[in-house]
DNA sequence: CGGCGCCTTGAGAGTAATCAACGATAGTGG
DNA sequence: CCACTATCGTTGATTACTCTCAAGGCGCCG
């Protein structure tokens, strides 16, 4: 994951991170769906801009603003957010590598809610006119992205149960579930370790938790061996017991039976 | 709105309900969204099954299942919901009026979650194969479908907001306030006061509060003038400071300015 | 008329927020 | 390269919001 700092980043060239032989995640993700051909692949990559890196905490598309085009976030946490008045907010949802927010032709109208990086990140654009066509030319990816919206939806819902019923080791529990499996899915997780640059505060943010609180949980937590997290990095030491704890069903993540060690998907396919 | 108990309810003949002169509460939504010719209109009529009536408590499609044909609620209020183990549950976002459960394509597997009835519902089904066609054939229809799941989309995110970031009462304000303005739109709602079949438990497990506290929040909404919620009916009193307090927004649902008090919509149509 | 479910009220406990201060860390500039 | 400073992480003390438990009343349906 990304490691440079912000100002350093941001005075590196923008083409060194264009071709440089790194698995396209959004394929990696599809893929994980339903497979697709050489022809697929070439024309999802041609429909990607140029990527372009972001520093941390910027606007990727503000509220207000419509979406002239998709984006896919090929690197770093990125999130759905709603600010509040009163300085505080709530993150929605997030873009993990590999996902896609697309101007979808019905997001006309302005947005409730902003796109912003919480790491640096390496972002494509998608022109919508361009991801129109590709998915009327190739049907497999046109499914394999309805799929993606639907996870997207049932993700959103299992967050609110989370915040609706769950106490603040269980939410930052089911969090972590969450974003280990989505990690694997996408090959940025082994041996249940994965990145997560995001501060206290973020965490907070994003379960309906003060910081402080945040900062307390995370302690019971590593004093249950649960996990450890630092240095921007999770490692989950007992997987099966964050599961219970946290009620986590990772059917919602659709996720193939031969990603995760988890129960068996009755899915068709 | 369905006064009628459950036992006496089911007891009266299903036709009673098919073509009563009743406005169809869908083609009324979608209305609000895009206009529709008289064409679109037989259509979309011609896709929907005959309506049957459910009592209330009743799943329409349980957890697990995978869901053959989309729905339409065209009387009564019914919701999405995810069942815990401890038998707490939690409301995932109400089916008004009008709304739709579709069986969308990409629905393939299971569920991760139930879809019910809160009050006695009429509900009528809509096949699969029947609605893709439709689509094809009226892009009108398509095009405020889409913008439809955009919206349900937003509301979700409306809700994780809510349940992240705000009091009890400011929650139920909140609540309170996007439940009228949807209402509204279906043409449910005259002079701030609309129909609420809910019980304070439900209204719980919409909010993530025990109904003890439901109650005493009502009791303090009462207190301030603010309501009025008797009789399975809610009235607003004092629509502005609710909205204030709720920090209200009702960009989220895309209403147009001419069903709404509230601010003007910067929006494109 | 009896019973069940919902609403209401009270008391007590607990989880999480707030306020405040200090230590650690990392990016900034000299 | 090192000092400086802002942000983040940590801890303690206090407050307060919300939950749980318990019991009574009311209304509706059988």
């Amino acid at each position: 994951m990304i490691t440079g700092s912000q100002a350093h980043a941001t005075k590196m060239p923008i083409h060194r991170w264009a071709h440089h032989g790194v698995p396209n995640l959004l394929v990696r993700k599809l893929e994980s769906i339903v497979p697709l051909s050489s022809s697929d692949i070439a024309a999802l990559e041609r429909v990607m801009s140029q990527p372009r890196l972001f520093g941390p905490h910027v606007d990727l598309i503000q509220e207000g603003e419509a979406a002239e085009t998709g984006l896919v976030v090929l690197e770093g946490f990125s999130c759905y957010y709603k600010q509040r008045q009163t300085g505080t907010r709530q993150i929605l949802g997030y873009l993990l590598p590999g996902d896609v927010c697309d101007g979808d032709a019905a997001d006309l109208g302005s947005r409730a809610h902003s796109v912003g990086t919480l790491s640096p990140c390496i972002v494509a654009q998608m022109p919508r006119r361009a991801l129109a066509d590709l998915m009327q030319q190739h049907p497999s990816i046109a499914y394999a992205w309805r799929r993606m919206k639907r996870i997207e939806v049932d993700t959103a819902w299992a967050w609110i149960v989370n915040l609706g019923v769950r106490s603040a080791l269980e939410r930052m529990a089911h969090l972590f579930c969450e974003l280990m499996i989505r990690m694997e899915v996408v090959g940025l997780a082994q041996g249940n370790s994965c990145p997560l640059p995001l501060t206290q505060i973020e965490l907070g943010q994003t379960l309906g938790l003060s910081n402080v609180h945040v900062n307390r949980t995370l302690q019971e937590m590593r004093r249950q061996g649960l996990i450890e997290l630092k240095g921007k990095s999770l490692r989950i030491f007992d997987l099966p017991r964050l599961s219970r704890i946290a009620e986590f069903d990772p059917g919602y993540l659709q996720v193939s039976t031969s990603m995760s060690e988890h129960k068996a998907l009755s899915g068709h396919e």
